[in-house]
Parts: structure tokens; C-alpha cells; sequence
DNA sequence: ATTATCTATAGATCTATAGATAATGC
DNA sequence: ATTATCTATAGATCTATAGATAATGC
């Protein structure tokens, strides 16, 4: 693993064993705690804990538990950002909208299931209303967006007409993230991707042979970008 | 307007203009604040001031904010849960049941719409995952097997087969709970309650000329229940 | 006498800064 | 010398209790 930096320092109390780079280990800590607890009850103290340094020592890090969660927050956006872009250049054509905006929610549906501590528990804290997380909001208006887009394009004339702009994009958006929920009761399965974005373009309006059609479609768009596999 | 026990005791500092008791105003207090900031970011200094109370004053009234939230909480569930039980009374039979789930999810919408300071925002906060409210939780999984239940009559075979058991309910809910982010973002018109409505039946893969009959089929169930209007 | 409020405050946090220190790198 | 940690702590909360008090009701 390269780009590792651990340089010289004081010796932690408890001995740092892990591998991480000490800003990742105390993001994670606070991703864990912030989406039990929420932001307000977790303490800077129970962070420092988690991660097994003082209190004080986050200081060194970060400048408070705001900027922590700000980097969380737009840390948890851009994978689905860069999917919705990617699959956006893949098919520029009306015609594909409905493989695209499929191949958009299994892509979302798997990166919130994958991310660590649910941490899409973090959009529904009432702290991230705060106009200090602006940057993440707008970020996730452009995902709305994007949804809101390849859903009109997919979706059936009756429903078109009867949204009105970006009304779509929302209900969308808040389909997929009944992961979030679901994965606070119960470990989820892969047949819960799929049923999740079958939801979503029947809610568009489409038949069930068109659902069947778009997922099929969807499939080579959620190939591995490089050649990674 | 009966049932007010307005009783002597020491006057407030800032004299008691309105007329409702001071219990319902501490909980329209930190409703509005618990929806704002969270519990653990509204002190109970600030639900005093905002009552026009002194902190102290509170604990006459409340052992502390969990028992004020804890009330918030099942007071707003309740309402969902009449309607759910008043229409699967009404309608006893499979063959009305898209009729029934849209009635339930209009009358949620609405419920959900008019409560004062968006309450609905209380569900998300992550204090009631804690098991000092689970009353509040079994209300609300009893509503959601509710709509898992009208839902599952009313969809497709193909829907049914896609999805275990109690998965549908969880969707429709939280399709219903869309109204949550849309009222913290702009005001609803009637018009969104129809959408959301339009939405679930379709999520649950009924064809257009369906929903619209289930939609004016579910006009009677939302009559008032006696003889008010 | 009863009630709903008040004042005062103890004890327990929690945040963020100042300054010391134990490593490594040169 | 540089770095990442440490210890110590000031100042600002916040919660919850004890006990006083200003009304009304009888």
C-alpha cells in the first residue's frame, strides 16, 4: 500500500496498531459514532477514544467535530457522483434513459449498502440543515438532478405530466435510500438491489416488461470501469 | 373551549399570553426545536425560553427531554394509526385494497403535511433508535405492516413475487415520507399529496388506468368520520 | 393549603488552548 | 529540528435538585 505517511511523533498512550493514516482512523471513529448517536451527542472525548488517543490530540487533526463531519459528508457523495457522470457520458440518448437511471440506482443502492457504519444514516442529522454543510448539499442537488433527469426521460407520458420539475428526482432519490433504514434493522441481500430499482422505474410508470428490459440493459453499464476485475 | 385547568400557582416572568397549558407548550416548544437542531443539540434551557419558562420550571411538568420526546413521538404516530384502522375496517375485502392504500397514504400525507414544525422530522433523528422508545417503534412497525399489507393486496403478482414479505411496506412508507424533505425545502400544495399517492400505487406496479381508479375509489374513505364538516 | 412557578446552585460534563515531551530524521 | 502526541486546565455550558415564593381556593 503506498502513499502511507506515519513520520516520527509522540507515542500514543495505547500504541497505534493499525494501518491507517491517524485523519482516516478518526473519520471512521466519528462516521461510527456520528451515525449512532448523531453529531451533538458524540463528544470529541468519545471519538478520541474510539480511535485510542486524548481528547486533545484530535485538535492536531481537525478543528472540531463540524469540519469531521463536513468531510465525511462529501466524502459519501462523490462515488455516486462519479457514477452518475460516468453512466451520464455512457448514454447521452433519451432512448437508454431507463438502463441508465437502473444502472444509477443499483450503483447508488450498493454504495450505501457497502459504506462503512451506514453512513448514509448522516444525511437525515439534523445538523447537516446547517448552511456550514452547503458544499454537500449542493452536491447531492446535482445527484437529485440527475435522477430527476433520467427519470423524466424514462418515465411514461401520464407521469411525466403529472410531476411537476424535480418532484420526481426526490421521490426517486428517497426510494434508493431506504437502504438506510433498511440496513439499520436487518443485513440486506443482493435480491434487495434489485428490488429496490425495479421499484423505482415502476414507480416511473413503466410496465413490467420495460422494468425487466432496463435491468437487463443496465447490466453492462455497471461493468468495472478500468480493468480492474 | 373545555377541558383547560388553568390552576393558581406562582405567575411566570414573562406572563402566560395564550391559552393553552403549559404541558402543550413545552411540547410545541421542543418540537419545534428537536425538529430543528435534534434533541441532544436543544437544551432544556432553550425550551424554556422559548415557552417563556424558567429551565427549572420544566421538570414540574417533564422528568426531562426524553419524556417530552417520547410523548411527541407517540402523539404523532397516533393519528396514522386511526386512519389505518378506521380503513381496513371500512374496507374488509382484497378486491379494494388499491382504493385503501391510497386512502391511507393520502391521509398520511396530509397527516404528515399539517403537523405543526414538520414533526415528521422526529422520526429520523437517531435518539428514538434508543429502546426507551420502542413503544413508539412498535406503533410504527404496526402501521408499516399496515401498508405492507393493503400494499401487497393491491399490487401485481409479478411486484408480489419480487418482493419478501414486509419489504413493500417499507417502501411505501417511505415513499410516504418524502413529505419530510419536501416540506423542509418549499411549501406543499394539494397537488404533491396526489403525487405521492399516484407514486405508491405505481411502485407497487399497478398500470395507469388502475391508479386512477383506485385514486377516485378512495374519495369516500376520506370523508370526515362523523358528521363535523 | 395547594399549586406552579421562581432563585440558586452543585456536579458533571464538554471544547479548545497552552505548553511539555518522546519519538524519528538529518 | 520536526512531528504527533501527551498533560493540564480555563471557561462555558448543561442537568437536575433543594428550597423559597406568589398566586388562588377554601
Amino acid at each position: 500500500m503506498p502513499g502511507r505517511t506515519p513520520r516520527p511523533g509522540r507515542p500514543r498512550v495505547v500504541p497505534d496498531t493499525g494501518t491507517a493514516l491517524p485523519r482516516d482512523q478518526i473519520l471512521d471513529a466519528a462516521a461510527a459514532l456520528f451515525a449512532e448517536h448523531g453529531v451533538a451527542a458524540t463528544s470529541t472525548r468519545m471519538i478520541a477514544e474510539r480511535v485510542g488517543i486524548r481528547q486533545a490530540s484530535l485538535y492536531y487533526h481537525f478543528a472540531g467535530k463540524d469540519e469531521i463531519l463536513l468531510e465525511l459528508l462529501t466524502a459519501s457523495v462523490r462515488p455516486s457522483l462519479d457514477v452518475v457522470r460516468r453512466i451520464e457520458a455512457l448514454v447521452p440518448d433519451r432512448a437508454a434513459a431507463d438502463a441508465a437511471l437502473y444502472a444509477l440506482v443499483v450503483a447508488d443502492v450498493r454504495t450505501l449498502v457497502e459504506t462503512p457504519h451506514n453512513m448514509g444514516s448522516l444525511y437525515l442529522l439534523p445538523e447537516v440543515q446547517h448552511e456550514r454543510y452547503d458544499v454537500f448539499r449542493a452536491e447531492r442537488a446535482e445527484l437529485q438532478s440527475s435522477y430527476d433527469r433520467l427519470g423524466r426521460a424514462a418515465a411514461s407520458e401520464a407521469v411525466r405530466a403529472g410531476l411537476p420539475e424535480g418532484r420526481l428526482g426526490e421521490l426517486l432519490i428517497q426510494v434508493t435510500e431506504v437502504v438506510i433504514p433498511l440496513r439499520r434493522a436487518r443485513d440486506l441481500e443482493t435480491a434487495d438491489t434489485r428490488a429496490i430499482a425495479d421499484s423505482c422505474l415502476r414507480l416511473c410508470g413503466l410496465p413490467e416488461d420495460a422494468v425487466a428490459s432496463a435491468r437487463a440493459a443496465a447490466e453492462p453499464l455497471l461493468e468495472p470501469v478500468g480493468s480492474r476485475a
